[in-house]
DNA sequence: GTCCTGTTTTGACATGCGTCTATCTTGACT
DNA sequence: AGTCAAGATAGACGCATGTCAAAACAGGAC
């Protein structure tokens, strides 16, 4: 129990739960094109894959998991990182992908719900 | 500071934020379709103003809010009710919409971050 | 019953998106 | 230089999706 004085983080300069407040056109087409793209069931897994690594993540070790192509996983990956939940870096051959868990964070935010202790 | 011992509730018989375990490709398409309900900017307007009302919210004053005609708000009500983060129910000549937040902290635990503290 | 209003459904259209193959880029190694 | 492998990019294809106008449906008022 107990929870009555947690404060949410104002990660990445953001924001209030949708139960708290509606979102105005511009706040909602923010959040929607980031929930775009975890909104196809490779890019969700593929976020999950880098999220749980706890750490860094070889895309050689990532494209083995899937039944696509890999350009099909490039694509996504790009996506991701478009969206601010990913970046990546070159190191000689490889390339290696990380979570920008501020991203996760504000997501997590905008859908939580109060506890009916916090009311 | 302090939030060291929160558990975040498992809430609808689930689950485990992608920080901390893979999803399955089960899993992935399950959260990916509900992101998906969510990744559009009216449906997650929508999803905001009927999450923030406190209660229920009928859709003679949610249409006016929008710019696009009146089938379109209701094809979007129905893929968000389809997704389960709504529910509605007629009464008389009007329809009301009320959340249902057990689906909005599903995905919230999903994409939460660990607190440093936490770990 | 007939009309009117609020909401949903239908059907059509244009755009968007996921996937592939083929090609290009980058870097390591001879 | 040349070659090889890991990823990214480009372009094409087909399916999914957001939108609207028109029609259908549900209830209330008359």
């Amino acid at each position: 129990m107990s929870k009555q004085d947690v404060v949410i983080q104002p990660i990445g300069g953001c924001c209030t739960p949708i139960m708290d407040a509606a979102l105005d056109s511009a706040g909602a087409a923010e959040g929607a094109a980031v929930f775009k793209a975890l909104s196809d069931p490779i890019r969700l897994r593929l976020m999950s894959i880098i999220a749980s690594a706890g750490g860094e993540m070889c895309v050689c070790d990532i494209t083995p998991q899937f039944d696509v192509s890999g350009p099909t996983i490039s694509h996504h990956l790009k996506v991701l990182r478009e969206s601010g939940l990913v970046d990546c870096e070159r190191r000689g051959t490889w390339v290696y992908y990380w979570p920008l868990p501020e991203r996760l964070t504000w997501l997590s935010t905008l859908l939580s719900v109060p506890t009916p202790a916090a009311v």
